[in-house]
Order: C-alpha cells, then structure tokens, then sequence
DNA sequence: ATATAACGTGTATTTTCTACACTATCATAA
DNA sequence: TTATGATAGTGTAGAAAATACACGTTATAT
C-alpha cells in the first residue's frame, strides 16, 4: 500500500472561498483562527482533507464546522503546493469557491474551537490574510468575473426574486464596470430564462420595481448547445 | 510539523493530458505502465508528488521520465480524489494539460522504468485506461474544447509556419463541427494576430497554400483588455 | 493537354452590439 | 394637495459581427 512510503505522503488541506453578495457589495467568508500557525489572524474557512473522505465531501464538511453553513454547491478552484505556503513544511490545498445568497446576518458560528468566528468581509477591503489566502481569493474573483460572461452564476448571489436594477448591480460588482441600464435589459430579458412575476418589490420609498425569477429549466434548454459556433 | 499526524497525510500524484495535432486528429500522450497496479495497462504519465517539490516542479519532472518530453508549458486542469479511483487505497491526483506540436514521432524514449513506452493515439479511439484516466482525459477535452473558443490554444498544437486550412483543421478537430472556410477565414484574419508570410506550401502534389505565423505580441495587445464588456 | 485536388475569394442578409435621454410612478415631506 | 426626490421603465438608429452560399484559379502529376 503506497500510504506506507512516507516520502511520498503529503499533508493535505481544503480551503473554501464563499462570496457573497450584500449592500451592493462583492463579500467573501473569512474565519477568525483560533489555532496556531497564524492564531488570531482572518483566514479562509480551511483544514484537513481525512483519508476516509472524497475532497468534495471534505470541503462541505469543513465548510460546516468553521461557519455553520450547509449544503453549498461548491466548485473546485485551483490546487495549490507551493513549497512556502505553510510556515510549518510543504502543505498542498484544494481551494474551493461558491456564491450564496446571504440574508443579512454577517457573523455566523462555527462548530469547531479552531475557529472563533466567521464574518463576511468585502473583497475590496480585506484585513490581513494568513498563508496565501490572499492570493487564493484573488484567483477566485478573476474566475468568478471569467464565468459571469457565460454562466448564470449572478442569480446564485440574489435572492430568488429580485429586480433587475438588482441584477445589474451583482454584474456591475463582479466585473467591475457600470453597465448602461437599457442595453443591460435588453440582453438579459432577450435571453428569455428571467421569468416576470406579476409581484413588485415592497418596502421602498420610491416607484417599486417589478421581481423577476430565473428560470432554471429555460436556461438549460437555451444553452444545451452551449453557447453558439454554428458554422 | 503537520506531517506527523499521519491519518492526516494524503498520497498524491500528479498526472499529464498531453495532447498533440497529427494527420487530421487530436492525439493524446499515453505510456504503458510497466509496473503495478495496471501493469501493462496504458495508462496517462504520472507519478507521485515529492516533499521537496512544487506540485508544477513535479508534473515537468514527471512528463520528463515518462515521454523525455521536457520545457513542455503545462496548464493545471482538475484535481481528483475519488476514494475508489485508486485500487490500492486513497490517492489524490492532479491533473495537468499541454497543447503540443508534434513532429512525427510517434512514439517517445521513457526515462524510467516504470513505463515501457509513449505512444500517441488519437482520442477518438481511446485503448482501456487504467485508473479513471479516461474520465480525467474526458475532462481535459472538456476543457480545452472550452478554451478553444476564446484562447489562441489551436496554435500551439501547429507547426511555426501553417496554412489557413491546417488551421482550420484544428479548430474543426478540437471543436468536432465543420466550418465554412471563407467565414473562418475572414474572421481569423480580421483578428489581425496572424502573419502572412512570403513564402508556400512545399512538397504538395496540388496548388500550395500561403503560409502564415501566430503573431503573439499582436494578440497580447489586442486582448490585453481580455475579451469585450464595453457598456 | 488534361485531370485532379486544394486554393482563394465576395456579397447580401440577419443578428447583435452600442450609444444615447426622457417620461412615468410612487412615497414622502412641505 | 402639491411639490420633490428617487428610481423605474422604455426605443431607435447606426455600426459591427455572423452567417449562408459557389465558383474561377493554380500547381502538380500523368
């Protein structure tokens, strides 16, 4: 069994890079460590992978002891081995990332003593990261800004009926440029997968806007073929 | 150090996708392993991650002891860990791929023991692979399938010096649909990323085709501001 | 000289992208 | 009740890109 060559055995970790999206802002998940190295410090929300588990079960689990949150649709990122990442010797981890909608509450609470508390933070002003998280969110984000210009992802981040001021906020946050609001309409409602509820927004002090929903199913059947190269 | 805490240690390999462009076909890199498990078996290049070592450090190194193939650039695409992909126990392996031209050879000098031989075949007609290394294979093409459509990867699979139909044929390979030459013609060279040279096609028994060159500076320029998004 | 095999080219139509500015509606405060 | 503030909601014209489609040209081999 090759588990018995210890030169050849590495330590193992899964990290996880959760964004969010609140008040307008692009957010990330950071833990507060309670365990050395790097005790006080933000980090991302991470531990081992154990022998017994897949990297994807790893990841949901560790997700759920450092912040309380469940059943996640997480996608792998990147794997990252440099030699110096870890102050304690070579410490190979899978990062993982997700988009959530987030309901408000900014703090959330871990079911580990290695971590004391998880708070959403927004990327554009991060603390102090421990390791390379730093550079692990960095990554995630040009992912995320690659992906939004051929995948749904926005709707992961809203709630399931929102605006379409809305909606070009969460697009404008990601990319990272403003949007001119009656082309953005166009496109979207002309890809025929947002679905108008007959419902407007409520609560606000102003002309209230109309909800839309997306729809999962037309989406799936427009981009079956994904996306385009006829001929 | 971590690495005493041994049900917390993982074995990890590292694996190549190494495809190249061959009389009409997309090919893939494969060795006969000459030890177990799969002894015999064709299987992709990969061996285990060392301590000492990057996890790109080892994937160049492992390529190199398998196929002699050696300054190959690399690109990280998946990392697997499966509990039951391995039939000795949990093993974590990631995956790389390269887009390669290939003059000719087809089969390559290992500089291992390990494996027998390096053969090229074409992806459209696999042998058994050991391991899940067909579905690693199946992700790659996935991928690059992908990357195709908005990265100039047909380029690396060409020689310096190739014909517009040459081109073509790769985008058609990798892309699996046929296209119209004078669109993509015209749509290849409004990009204003190739060159055309001064110089033929030699040894044809018909009309010889202009040769062109990927002008990489010209790309880098025109899609610094990567790929669209005005307003 | 002729047969063969691939080369190289243009146009009209449709679709998508882009730029751009004003009126409508609702809630609140005066 | 009326005025104000804030955001919602909408259309069009021009430019650029994508698509469909077919035939004369050139080099080689026989």
């Amino acid at each position: 069994m090759y588990s018995t060559l210890t030169h050849l055995q590495s330590t193992f970790t899964a990290d996880c890079v959760i964004f969010g999206f609140d008040e307008g802002e692009l957010k990330v998940l950071l833990v507060e460590r309670n365990q050395y190295p790097y005790k006080d410090w933000w980090a991302l929300p991470g531990f081992f992978v154990e022998h017994s588990e897949t990297i994807d079960n790893a990841v949901e689990r560790i997700l759920y002891e450092h912040t309380g949150l469940r059943n996640i649709f997480m996608e792998q990122l990147y794997t990252f081995g440099d030699l110096k990442r870890h102050p304690q010797g070579r410490v190979i981890t899978v990062a993982y990332y997700a988009l959530l909608r987030l309901k408000g509450q900014s703090t959330l609470k871990p079911h580990s003593d290695y971590v004391r508390q998880a708070v959403w933070h927004p990327v554009e002003n991060l603390p102090e990261l421990a390791f390379d998280h730093a550079n692990i969110i960095a990554r995630s984000l040009e992912k995320i800004r690659q992906k939004i210009k051929y995948t749904p992802i926005a709707f992961e981040l809203l709630p399931e009926k929102f605006t379409l001021t809305q909606l070009q906020k969460v697009y404008e946050a990601i990319i990272g440029i403003s949007l001119d609001k009656r082309n953005f309409r166009k496109k979207m409602l002309n890809y025929n997968f947002l679905k108008e509820l007959d419902e407007k927004q409520e609560g606000v002090s102003y002309r209230a806007a109309k909800l839309y929903k997306f729809d999962k199913r037309k989406y799936a059947k427009i981009f079956q073929n994904d996306l385009s190269f006829k001929k």
